[in-house]
DNA sequence: ATTAATACTGAAAGCGCTTTCAGAATTAAC
DNA sequence: GTTAATTCTGAAAGCGCTTTCAGTATTAAT
């Protein structure tokens, strides 16, 4: 290992090889190199032949940051994701990275942790290390942050949502159409008293209008969300448990619960059973997203469908699609599936 | 949007703002800005402030690609991991991400699908994109995969296992004391009839280990793991479904499964249930990983905590210190822990 | 065979930054 | 007040590649 004067690590003694290196190696102009890299179509093939010889016998790997100078376009495509760590993310992240890497380009990811500061400073961060585009989770975020991307004028997508006021583009699902839908469902098997958990909402369009969604259902027939029936809670199983757990004391008591992120609607399960409640004999319970799990659990889940991974892939094509220079007309918002399951049933008789 | 003659998409008409003009709006010379920007210790504070203002009144955003090239360094980390879309990388995943963002470095990532090629073409990709250090899961692959990123004299490291036999740097726990530890546990409990169920065991030394470790467990009580008794099938619930059906019909049954991978062990569990097989007191099962739904679901699964996060965590601030020079002396291996839950227990009596 | 068109190739000019080196400005020492 | 040591700054040379432009070799047309 090599360090220099100040101790950081540095490149090994033996020499880099370079593009120039591979051309004199193989008889011909640096220029010819790197058409045979590009535009191959540009090259004879007998040429061609000499040159892949000759990087092969070097082992000669371009170097990117090179590239990217003299191109203007780094071949690498920016995702800023409020998590990594959760198969929800991580579908439509892998299926990002897959669609992309179909045609060379590379996934830069950071996580926000649901942190508007923390995405602001990623997207940043990401716009200077030269990302020819970028994927963000839904619309809400200061003005400031399209701007540093519209300054930069790189393509970008949003995905989780199927709108936005500032005619952003973007691929997504309903949101409020979804929260909605499994609001109805519920009202029409006679439920009125229904209650929700929610992510927080500050910061998270999609949560505001899932939440929304249920409102609007609830309106429809005349009925509206007490305040007491709204918890919101940190996403994640512990605060489904603690919002089941507060729910089932409230007066009147909810006989249904939409849960605006699957884990709530698994803690809520694991609650009930703790408690002694059934679902849905007692309440009723509905997720978000049909995870895996939902199938699974007992009782099974009813919940909404989302395409995540569908999200990844069509944000990646998007993007692909701007990169070489097509405009794709704006989709339609991908569908939603409202999958009913054991998990929730008609409110139990008054009584 | 501009696009050039063939369409393909371009900057926008707008001038970019370079360093250079920076400089001259600043009226200094762009030696002295790259000094503010890169060691602002060697600039008079005067001198930065004036800079500070024009970068902010300009927006100026450095080009990655440039002070890439200029500086031999492109302050990016890549990660080739099987896949994105579980919690499991997922965890290591984010950790590494906000460990190396600390320092200003950007994650670079790419999924395998458990593929060694496709490993190793994401490796190559991410070798030529410029990465400054890289991250690997597991030990097992081609050596000259090994030979490109070598040759390219970037720091690596190896995560999920403990030790290599090439000696390369690695940051992870024991999987064959794991897997050991878990037989054991089931071996006290007077088990002698003990099946697994393990992932493709091809390409993937972890799974392997863990298989190992299991069958030394066994041999330490002159036991063995007949080969019915081993079902390798791809990750997932599905696989754990199936195993468990199968294993449920072998002569003699097992009393006792190991699951080499967490999903497995859901999937034993929820096809238990719909066998009406009582876990533990027909069959005991254990898990590998404790992931969120082990504590949750029931019965609770007795399993092998493994530190996933850590390992993310660890593997960045590793190659943070080999990026700066620091020559890191290697750590011994990280624990695992083996947490007894419900879904163990003695073996049934004969009969 | 000659000219016109076409297909390839190479020379050379950057892309925007970092960093060495030498010189200017400041401070310390005598 | 002069010289020596120290601190800071700017000029300029690349980093390794892409891409334009002009030129040469080839093919097609007459």
């Amino acid at each position: 290992m090599a360090f220099d004067s100040e101790g950081a690590f540095r490149d090994p003694g033996y020499a880099r090889v370079t593009l120039e290196d591979v051309a004199r190696s193989a008889g011909v102009s640096p220029a010819t190199v790197s058409r045979c890299l590009n535009t191959p179509s540009l090259v004879r093939p007998a040429l061609k032949a000499k040159v892949q010889e000759a990087i092969e016998r070097l082992e000669y790997l371009p170097n990117g940051a090179a590239r990217a100078l003299a191109s203007q376009r780094s071949r690498m495509i920016g995702a800023v994701f409020p998590s990594l760590d959760s198969t929800l993310f991580g579908g439509a992240l892998e299926a990002l990275q897959g669609e992309i890497s179909t045609e060379g380009y590379t996934l830069v990811v950071a996580a926000t942790s649901y942190s508007a500061a923390r995405e602001r400073s990623h997207v940043q961060n990401l716009l200077a290390s030269g990302i020819d585009a970028l994927v963000l989770v839904g619309a809400e975020r200061p003005p400031e942050v399209y701007r540093m991307i519209e300054r930069k004028g790189i393509p970008y997508v949003l995905i989780w949502i199927d709108r936005t006021e500032g005619a952003h583009p973007c691929i997504g699902f309903d949101n409020h159409g979804a929260g909605q839908a499994v609001a109805r469902h519920l009202l029409d098997m006679g439920h009125r008293h229904i209650a929700m958990v929610s992510g927080p909402l500050a910061e998270n369009d999609r949560a505001k209008s899932r939440l929304a969604g249920v409102r609007t259902a609830l309106a429809e027939r005349g009925l509206s969300l007490p305040a007491d029936h709204l918890i919101e809670r940190p996403f994640g199983v512990a605060g489904g448990r603690e919002a089941f757990r507060l729910l089932m004391s409230r007066q009147p008591r909810p006989t249904a619960i939409v849960c605006g992120s699957e884990p709530f609607a698994y803690g809520a399960i694991f609650e009930s059973q703790a408690m002694g409640v059934a679902i849905p004999g007692e309440v009723s319970v509905t997720g978000f997203d049909d995870m895996w799990l939902a199938a699974q659990i007992t009782p099974s889940l009813t919940t909404v469908r989302t395409p995540q991974r569908q999200m990844g892939a069509e944000a990646g094509r998007y993007l692909l699609s701007r990169l070489s220079g097509k405009e794709i007309a704006a989709g339609r918002p991908l569908d939603f599936e409202l999958v009913v399951r054991a998990s929730s049933g008609p409110p139990p008789r008054e009584g």
